[in-house]
Parts: C-alpha cells; structure tokens; sequence
DNA sequence: CTTGACTATGCCTCCGCGAGTATATGTTTG
DNA sequence: CAAACATATACTCGCGGAGGCATAGTCAAG
C-alpha cells in the first residue's frame, strides 16, 4: 500500500474522526453520525473516499452499511493506526470522540453492535 | 502539535521525500535537489511549506539554507517520524532516496555536511 | 561594487477536495 | 404495492495546493 494514499486519508480532520473510532470496531454510518455530530452526507463521502482508497471496507448488514478496518492490514498501514491510536491519546477531539463512542455503547448495548457479526441484528 | 498539520505534511511525496531525508541529519537544497533528482524550486517550496508547519527548522549557513527537524519534538511528530522510519524500508523510492544520500555523502566527505554544525564550513 | 552561486518568492494555471443541496438507490415493514 | 428509513451519489461552488516560469533576495569572492 502506498504511503501517500494512507496520509491523505489522515490529513482530513473528519477522516482522521472516522479512523479513530474504527479502531474500536466496526460502525454504521448512523454510529459515526451520533458521535461526530455530522451530517449524513459528510459522513458517507468521507467514508466512500476511505473506501477508494482501500483504508477501509463496507459490508451491508440489513438496511445499514457497516464500516470496519481490514483484518489483514499492509505492514505501512497497520503501523501508521498503531501511531494514530498512540497520538489518540493527546488529541482533546479524538479523546472526546472516544467517550462520546463508549456512551452510546453504553446506552445502547453490546448487541447494538452486533452488526459486526453479520449474523442476527435484533436492534 | 496538531495532527492534521502533521498528516498534511505526510501526504505530498516531494515532502514525504524531503522528511525522510531529514531522518539521517540536516541537509542543504542542492543535496536536496541532487538527491531528489528535483528543480530547485519545488525543493524550496516544499521545504517552506514545511517550515510554516512548523515540521522543519532553517538556519543559515554561508550561503546556503540548512534544514532540519527540530530537536525538541511534540509526541505527536516524533511518533509519526518514527513511524515513517519504518514505513520507509518497505517504500522503494524511499529507500532508493536513502542509497543516494548515502552516496552523496561518500562522495562529498562528511566535512561538507559540516553545515549541520554552524562552526567551520571549508566546502 | 560586480559577479556568480545558492535560495526564496510572486504570479499564473490547473486540478482535486470539502461543503452543501437535492436526489437517487436500496432495504424493511405493512 | 406504498411508506419509512438508511445510505449513496450527482451537481455546484469556492478554496488551497502543486507545478512551472521568471524574478528577487542574500551571501562570498574578487
């Protein structure tokens, strides 16, 4: 994977958001809606041009489409979300992301989630 | 240091070069341009957009320019450049760029990178 | 001061991206 | 089928960056 396809992905404050919170798992575009703050439409394009550019991948799971890292990750990538995770840490927005992300886990349970399992989705 | 600056940086190759560059110590443009293999005015472009971002520091020396990364780092950027360390020797242009260097270097003596240190410049 | 070497900057054009609005596609439910 | 929901895409506008060319600043040597 080419260094400069992973940078430009980071260097959007939104795209840099969605990473981060992919780290913790797959999402739905409703999920990154709530925890950014953002319109449907910033969300989805910004995940369409992560998808262009293979940083992540989509799956639909009854009527959402659900977002996650890839599992086997080129060494250049895997490193830079190791770094991005480490740099995480001292970002006041992505810190507040995280904890806006735990919340609504939180509030709305473990199988909220499920659809990370493309198994059953009670929702 | 905010991160985007950072990935902003990142996420040109001319810079990506020219950072990666600066890894193994200060350098002047003409090695920039001679190793690059690049016009004196991208360099120097690149190189002051580097510098507004505070990714770089320039110093004079004679009649040459010397850029280096700062010694004094935020956690965000030393992370990221270590991180770019890494990535560099899966990156064949990367690592081309390095070879060269490292051949100029030979060529020239280590007393013509003597700029790094602001005493004596015999050139 | 003049010349020459090194470097920086201003102007121009082109292109890609980010944002916003509206609309289309797809899915579930009834 | 229709209706409601979730997501994606097309279109436009405006901005900033990248490259190229010409020029200007800066220093050392003579």
């Amino acid at each position: 994977m080419d260094l400069i396809a992973i940078y430009e992905c980071l260097c959007d404050r939104t795209r840099l958001r969605l990473l981060h919170l992919l780290l913790d798992g797959p999402l739905c575009v409703c999920h990154f809606q709530e925890v950014l703050g953002a319109e449907q439409v910033k969300v989805s394009k910004h995940l369409a041009y992560l998808r262009r550019h293979r940083l992540v991948l989509a799956e639909r799971a009854g009527n959402r489409r659900v977002y996650r890292l890839p599992e086997a990750r080129p060494a250049a990538l895997a490193a830079n979300l190791d770094c991005l995770r480490a740099c995480a840490a001292g970002d006041p927005l992505l810190r507040a992301d995280r904890r806006r992300l735990r919340a609504l886990r939180a509030r709305l349970g473990p199988e909220a989630f499920a659809c990370a399992a493309p198994a059953a989705r009670p929702d």
